[in-house]
DNA sequence: AATGAATGAGATTTCATTCAT
DNA sequence: AATGAATGAAATCTCATTCAT
């Protein structure tokens, strides 16, 4: 009935694309209305000012990578060690298909600071403490502060994805990112 | 000879100031002008643009954190894991004086391509590099490729100090952050 | 026959009410539609514009305030002075239950000058007028340009409502007002 | 030192010339700044927004008005009528040189409540009520309500100009609007 | 007839940059 | 060298009006 044609889907992917390329200020809205070929006004029917489709794009964004990862997580039985490196997998995905100059994982000054946000920030870190707890339990891991190593692993893939030389392969970079933090959290071999 | 009065180093601490609190847009050349108490027109005098004047800060306090590691690497005879240790702290005494949004390490999509810069990174990198084969020599590190490795740890200890809890102690968190690249580099114990 | 379900006197209703709180360029065709409970494209089946909307209301709130007039003069078989004093008393409480801003008497100069609107203000004038006359004829008043007072009564009028204490009781303004008018038609006492 | 240039004055000319001509929404501010030769940022150095330079404008012309009255006043020897009759004249004058659709003495409603504002308003009707005062003391005004009185008396003027009919002769309407209000003020004759 | 999402021209406002002093 | 008033291009945002449903 209220359709909304995938018009706000439409709008958020333009935004996605141009916010990734360019830096915050050289993203005219006009540009975005022109990319989603809606008018410039129907950008403020769905989104209060561009701050806030900012930082929608930016929500949805990790929204998705968040789910991805849980997705992965759910469909394949594997020991702690593998679901680490899937998850590394999938992060480095992301920061491969999304240009990486987005401040996705780098937004913690900036970002609001709404329920909403810490929920997501909450969702990403407790996943990343849940497998390595897991590792833990089973042995295999070590680590004397998971919570904190939860909370900089994502960093740490986008820094590597970031300053990987631009010809390097992505299966590579992976693998040795992998194994940087497998035995980074204590794994023998 | 030169004098200028400290007027451009006035105006980059206050650059550095105001750039690492808040995204680049909303920095306005009259507030850096106000708060380093010179004249809006004199910024134009030591910096060709806002962007000139951006990047002269991420150069100057990217230099100064370099000379840091140098210094601190030619004034203390000790083993690869014991550099690295010191050089991880200094990273992380950097990123906590120095606000975490400030894109100090994550500049290298927007910044310029000069040799100047190239031979900057390069600099950084090749400290992390000799670090790390000379860990390798001695047998204490193992690293498949060093080369890529050394170019994502300071963004690894960025994102450490960026997402750790706000009240975490940096004496503790640079001891996991070093254990953890340690034991990433394949350190036993 | 004519149906119209009563929406477009409730929209006159609720933009003559929202006319008469705040300026024309403050009133939001989406408050009016809001406000009168109908589709914003509504507003445009019964008005061309917002122009149109405004001056519809101006006129439907003269010629209602006119009417009042006429009727009163028609039903009470009185002398001119209380004629004028009775016509005073319309106006205030016209003005009184109406906010004052509205440009109801002050449209002079843009509202637009089709006949309609010509033969409007003629009847307000001409209504005093005839009065005023009444009164010379009858040698109760005394007045060299009848014409030029009957234009200037209705405003004095309005200014009184408009400037008189927050606290005034209407039936001392009333009779404030009056007593000014009708020695100013040279009434004696 | 800081000169100003006279530019300030020139956008209030050039914004009272033309806020009196069309209704404030149709007033555009590039247009105040083309017709003042100033730069568009310019008006935004001496004010605020498009409110406060309309209310500026305002301000000035109605402090203006006041302050050829007060001279007057200050000038001229004369008796409380004639006094009068000399300030409906200034007050005329001001409404003929000024268009009248400019909401000069129509802004109680809209025009800002700050102290500035109260305090002129406050002047205007000061100004009256002592002339009133004067005459009733004289014995040649008889008022019960002076206060009240002299609250109306410059809208009564406005109405006069407002309504006269375009080829009225000013001197024409000054006397007869002058003789009606010294008349309304209980002077015989 | 009724709607309100969509529009886009055009409004207000900002701010990096210039330049007369 | 130093300034900050002035600038105006370009940004964000508004809102009367349209039109597919």
């Amino acid at each position: 009935m209220k359709e909304n044609n995938g018009k706000e889907q439409r709008i958020l992917d333009t935004a996605a694309e141009l916010f990734s390329r360019q830096p915050f200020h050289k993203v005219l809205l006009s540009d975005v209305a022109r990319a989603a070929a809606v008018g410039k006004g129907t950008l403020y029917l769905y989104f209060k000012s561009k701050d806030d489709l900012y930082f929608a794009v930016l929500f949805r964004e990790f929204s998705t990578l968040i789910d991805s990862m849980h997705r992965f997580l759910d469909e394949n039985v594997i020991g702690p060690d593998e679901q680490l490196a899937g998850v590394v997998r999938i992060l480095a995905e992301h920061f491969y298909a999304r240009a990486f100059n987005m401040e996705l994982l780098g937004f913690v000054v900036t970002c609001p600071v709404t329920d909403e946000w810490k929920q997501l920030r909450a969702d990403l870190w407790g996943l990343f403490e849940t497998i390595i707890r897991r590792g833990i339990e089973r042995g295999v891991f070590r680590d004397e502060a998971p919570d904190l190593t939860a909370r900089y692993i994502s960093g740490l893939v986008r820094a590597v994805c970031l300053f990987a030389p631009e010809n390097a392969d992505l299966d590579e970079v992976c693998r040795h990112a992998s194994g940087f933090v497998l035995r980074g959290l204590g794994l023998n071999r």
